[in-house]
DNA sequence: GTGCTCTTTCCTGCTT
DNA sequence: CAAGCAGGAAAGAGCA
């Protein structure tokens, strides 16, 4: 894919994902693992003068914008300070860009909000009301792409326990040395079609059958994430294959770019929200 | 260092 | 013919 493309695609995808999937996954929740997120720091208006640069960075990197392209010092605020910037101040701050900063400081303050209740609440299934309640994980081992943006992934260098946290044995057992499996990123996909744009779509969402519509661009993302700039469908398709062995996927015969969720796959039914 | 898991990469052959 | 599928083989990478 061209440069040209990739940008495009960032852009469409950051206009329409947030950083939204700062959410237990639910699995998590049903098995009693505790919230891991440090509510501070998934709230941006905690930020300090250096997270906010840290925010910046991230995104211009992740709409691919050249750093240089805004002036910085306009940013020279904390967290609380960027919080209360107006739509037009990001403009007049940092121009055509203002509206994409705009856009991804809008869902992140709406996204350490949940995390506030998250972390007010016992998270359990039944009171368990965030606007996206899909099945999501927290930015720091998940977010399709947009992960970039989510302030906990790097903006918060000084936030140890998060990936403290995440590592105590007695919560997660399972072997999982990526963070979020290839299944798991596509099941999230589907899960969250408002920021989904096109990629993937339900056949049938009882069965989980589902269709890649764009497979180019749902390998991107995947490289994107896992900092492979050669991933390529033929690539995650062979992964998307050890998948039927397992039981994560089952095959669906004679039909292109089709796959279902196997006995083994987690989080994908409605019921399961 | 070793073994395990989960990919990633490459490949050949087949199907649509 | 191109794109996708199937699956073997080997290697890479993170983790216990």
């Amino acid at each position: 894919m061209s440069l040209t493309s990739t940008t495009t695609l960032d852009s469409q995808l950051t206009a329409t994902w947030g950083p939204a999937n700062t959410y237990p996954d639910v699995s998590m929740v049903m098995s009693g693992y505790p919230g891991r997120l440090w509510p501070q720091e998934s709230q941006p208006q905690f930020w300090s003068k250096y997270q906010v640069w840290e925010w910046l960075q991230q995104v211009m990197d992740m709409h691919q914008i050249d750093a240089s392209s805004i002036p910085f010092q306009n940013f020279d605020i904390d967290g609380h300070q960027l919080c209360s910037l107006s739509y037009q101040d990001f403009i007049r701050a940092a121009g055509s860009v203002g509206q994409i900063l705009f856009h991804s400081i809008s869902e992140l303050k709406w996204s350490g909000q949940c995390h506030v209740e998250i972390g007010q609440l016992e998270i359990k299934p039944e009171n368990f009301s965030c606007p996206f309640p899909e099945v999501s994980y927290p930015p720091e081992i998940y977010d399709p792409l947009i992960h970039s943006l989510a302030p906990a992934v790097s903006p918060t260098p000084s936030s140890p326990d998060i990936k403290r946290s995440y590592s105590r044995p007695h919560q997660v057992k399972k072997h999982n040395p990526r963070g979020t499996h290839l299944w798991e990123f596509i099941r999230d996909i589907l899960l969250n079609p408002e920021r989904n744009p096109g990629l993937i779509k339900w056949e049938d969402r009882t069965e989980g059958v589902f269709r890649f519509l764009k497979s180019e661009a749902v390998a991107q993302l995947w490289g994107k994430k896992k900092n492979n700039s050669s991933m390529t469908y033929e690539k995650l398709s062979r992964a998307m294959r050890y998948y039927y062995k397992r039981g994560i996927l089952e095959r669906v015969d004679g039909r292109r770019l089709v796959y279902k969720f196997g006995k083994n796959a987690r989080g994908w039914r409605e019921s399961e929200k």
